[in-house]
DNA sequence: GTATGCTTTCGGC
DNA sequence: TTACGGCCGAAAGCATAC
């Protein structure tokens, strides 16, 4: 089954002041550059009505809402992360297998303990909605399906505060009449392709032959989306590794071209990743830095070292050797600033020893 | 041709 | 009509070695 807490970021703010919850609620990142520059992050389903959405620009958002008592509120990661940890330890006790998706996500394998019963999977999934809402507060929408992929669809379905069952018998009707942009991995861009190839739902594209479909979109996809479109997924719940990048980003006060200005804005980004590496003792062998200009069109530039480090010099130079050379390839002044690590490599020596002596 | 590694883009949240 | 963030993982695309 899949779990989603339900409009998590602005839910959790409707617990932290609950006086808000009747209201329309815009949970957004502000970049900085103007009072009201950035996006929506999370919106409760109040403003939904609204046709506020994540993603759309603050400023849209609030001409949606003028004439609304509306609250608007910058995020507040820490506080969604504390939430996140406290649901996944009830949600986890729940699972013969867990895997966490991201802060408000998580697949669970209750295969053995519901003992291959629809209607005992169902069961664990109230008793935890129960719990979830008990102890929290919070609600959730729930998916159950024989696998990963139709169970996150079914999860979609009914929100919120949904749980939506899928048997194996009911996969075909369940599946075949939504929209192909219903299947996880196909947003936007794969949607518009289908769509000029005639394929508009999960049915019609589970009756293109495989080999049309790694042809158009390569192997790995191609055979995804077929076996897909057809229910059929294998892939196991299983707990994710360590985190395999580590990235920040953000947006200039004004856009420019100006070296300066955009290495000390990396400077500071490569600053804050290192001490992140710092605190869990790792060195990095990939550095990418990212552009994104004027048109907001991204540019990316990446250079893997031939050992890792863990010199915030060279962090710091090599992103702006970088943005340099991303630089003389654009023609437009930069809007935004990123920079990526990768390749992350336990450091051998502690911490200490390595800042004093290194 | 296959395997492998690096760079860039895409998609999800 | 426009408006516009900050993360993450994964795959495509390409080059190279054998």
């Amino acid at each position: 089954m899949l779990v989603d807490l339900d409009y998590f970021y602005a839910q959790c703010e409707e617990k932290r002041d609950p006086s808000i919850k009747e209201k329309p609620v815009v949970v957004s990142v502000y970049s900085g550059r103007t009072e009201d520059s950035g996006v929506v992050s999370t919106a409760n389903y109040i403003a939904r009505e609204y046709g506020v959405r994540s993603g759309i620009p603050i400023s849209v958002a609030k001409s949606r809402l003028r004439e609304v008592d509306a609250v608007f509120l910058p995020v507040d990661h820490a506080f969604y992360d504390e939430m996140s940890e406290k649901v996944m330890v009830i949600l986890r006790s729940y699972a013969d297998r867990f895997e966490e998706v991201g802060i408000d996500e998580a697949y669970l394998d209750v295969t053995e303990r519901a003992g291959r019963d629809y209607g005992a999977a169902t069961e664990i999934a109230r008793d935890m909605k129960g719990e979830v809402k008990a102890h929290l507060g919070l609600t959730c929408s729930i998916g159950i399906a024989p696998n990963k992929v139709v169970a996150k669809i079914a999860a979609d379905v009914n929100k919120p505060d949904g749980l939506t069952v899928v048997k194996p018998d009911a996969m075909r009707e369940f599946l075949n009449p939504l929209p192909v942009g219903s299947l996880i991995g196909v947003g936007k861009k794969t949607e518009d392709r289908m769509k000029a190839m005639g394929i508009g739902t999960i049915g019609d594209l589970a009756q293109i032959d495989e080999k049309t479909l790694i042809d158009t979109f390569g192997q790995k996809l191609g055979s995804y989306f077929r076996r897909a479109a057809n229910g059929i997924d294998d892939t196991p719940v299983q707990e994710r590794g360590e985190r395999l990048s580590v990235s920040r980003i953000s947006t200039l006060k004004e856009d420019t071209r100006d070296l300066k200005a955009i290495s000390r804005l990396s400077d500071r980004l490569c600053d804050d990743i290192y001490s992140m590496l710092i605190e869990r003792n790792l060195g990095f062998t990939s550095i990418a830095v990212v552009a994104i200009t004027r048109d907001l069109a991204v540019h990316t530039k990446s250079k893997t070292l031939e050992r890792p480090s863990d010199r915030p010099e060279i962090l710091r130079n090599t992103a702006t050797a970088l943005l340099s050379e991303l630089l003389d390839e654009l023609e437009l002044p930069v809007r935004r600033v990123g920079v990526r690590v990768s390749g992350l490599a336990k450091a051998e020596t502690p911490n200490k020893r390595l800042t004093d002596f290194t």
